[in-house]
DNA sequence: CTGAAAGCGCTAACAA
DNA sequence: TTGTTAGCGCTTTCAG
């Protein structure tokens, strides 16, 4: 059943449990003979330390839990991903758990977790700017994609992308772009929304917005018959998954991408590549943003609380066929 | 640091730890008022049961570890939503690891895990019968996306499915296919090619086989290149990723699809539906193979070696604009 | 450099 | 129904 323990070994190699223990987790305070003995009978013994013992006492699990929001949306895999990767590198074992969109579902997953890791990434959290500090009191926290002044975070540079969405569209003459929002509670549509309407006012052109929506392809088509109803020469959906629903709606009525109206979406998911037209999407390095998440974590030690580090990464503007200029 | 124990509710509910143990574990064998004083000042002391010692001394860990060959290919997306979600309605965590497509990497990494979790959900497992074998005399293991004698498992109906994709170019005029393979050591690679080959011989068409190929876009360019040389009417890529790959370089080269060559895939990823021309792709429930990976697993209690279920899927073959009929 | 012994937080007999 | 008492497997003082 629960393979051999230190005692087996310590038994096995004639010697204490505590020079077992010694042998795994401080080479260096074991004679150099005594250690290999140990570890050639362990590995005979197919022996395998046990983590939870070792976290019990310890304190340290060797595990970081990664909060998504929604993990229906494919844009989090790249976060996944990322802090997968980086997790695997200091062998740190990733623990993946969803939060349906749910403030309440994230704080429940979050407080029955705490115990036993040794930190939090969240991506996109949900949860109200208390709860988040609570949890921050806790156990070290990374926020990923939101900002929240006391905590860690990393996220794309949505102020300087939103700039450049905007330039680009200002420079094929259109004169306003509307914003699909996304969710109500999400920290990163106000934030776009509010970088895009600046930007907007930079240029001088007009900024407006229309939503909320649930970002995803399915509520394209309310999005789209709401832009087309306000006239709008060029839209700014929330994400990919919208803005392709977008796309595919206005098809639908017989308006043309971009002929007719220029779309743009967030994130340079895959499909935004091949669907066609192609879409013209803020892209980043997303991977990027989970591996730094993870990072932030494990470097987390010492950091005062008003030290946090707030990580920027840049954006891309991926144009593709999706935007042209206004008719 | 690590909150309240049980000890400091006990003394403060007035009880012994065992109480408080009772009323969390098993609060039928509590009086209905202890329990509730009990987790009242639970509360308010902000208790959470560390899952670590309970998992020290129950072996119960409430934990199912997921192994996912390639974690960079979105079809693995719907399986590890489908095994998140079941493992979240038993309160079960679900811990993600990548193998990275190394059968070592995967080996080590269960090896790992084993004494921390109560089993094993491997995606599309690269690791050979024997290893798998091992794993399982550990743990229990549900296979997904493989079968194995002895082992339980969850797949999708290929060979029915490869009748139907088989069935449908034979309708469209096709009278052979091209297999572009994939992974030499994927199971899925080998089960697909040999019910494309007995489905193609039933009804009397050729089957022939290119590859291996990794199974990604970027390999689509040389699989449809060599696809051209062979003078191939109707091609199976493993996988989406590569059929899409292979749309692409064959729109490069001049050709038209399906007018030149029909295309279809597996896995029925989002990209499919929106790339151009749509993809015909064999499809099916994948959300319901992770879901039922993990319910299998949940459930594992005492089934017999011999007795090991083997749920198959089915499959759905989605026609879209890739396919029509051979020149 | 190595051993003995005391727990980490919790559960599970066994009593009461 | 509740309390007492051993540990689960490991790390970590403290001696030797």
């Amino acid at each position: 059943m629960s393979g051999p323990t230190i005692y087996d070994v310590a038994t096995a190699a004639q010697v204490a449990t505590s020079t077992v223990s010694r042998a795994f987790s401080q080479p260096g305070r074991v004679s150099a003979d005594t250690r290999e003995r140990i570890l050639a009978v362990a590995a005979e013994l197919g022996y395998r330390p046990n983590p939870h013992a070792r976290a019990l006492l310890s304190g340290k699990h060797h595990t970081v839990a990664m909060v998504v929001s929604d993990i229906t949306n494919p844009h989090y895999f790249d976060l996944i991903r990322g802090a997968e990767l980086r997790a695997r590198v200091s062998e740190y074992t990733l623990l993946l758990v969803n939060a349906e969109e749910s403030p309440r579902v994230e704080w429940e997953q979050i407080q029955r977790l705490s115990p036993a890791v040794d930190g939090f990434v969240l991506a996109a959290s949900r949860l109200p700017d208390e709860n988040l500090q609570q949890v921050a009191a806790q156990r070290p926290v990374v926020l990923m994609s939101r900002e929240l002044p006391g905590l860690a975070s990393v996220v794309l540079d949505h102020v300087e992308g939103c700039r450049q969405i905007v330039a680009h569209l200002a420079s094929l003459g259109h004169r306003d772009v509307l914003y699909l929002s996304g969710p109500r509670n999400s920290w990163m549509a106000a934030t776009r929304w509010a970088a895009l309407r600046a930007a907007a006012e930079q240029v001088g052109i007009s900024a407006r917005r229309l939503g909320p929506f649930t970002p995803k392809v399915s509520q394209g088509g309310a999005a789209a018959d709401g832009a087309v109803n306000a006239g709008a020469t060029a839209v700014v959906a929330h994400n990919d998954l919208l803005a392709i629903g977008v796309m595919q709606r206005l098809a639908q009525r017989g308006l043309r991408v971009p002929e007719d109206v220029s779309v743009v979406g967030f994130d340079d998911i895959f499909a935004a590549d091949v669907c066609s037209p192609g879409l013209t999407t803020l892209g980043g390095a997303h991977v990027d943003v989970g591996r730094a998440a993870v990072e932030l974590l494990l470097t987390a030690g010492v950091r005062a609380p008003d030290d946090q580090p707030r990580v920027l990464l840049p954006t891309e503007l991926v144009l593709r066929a999706s935007t042209g200029p206004c008719r």
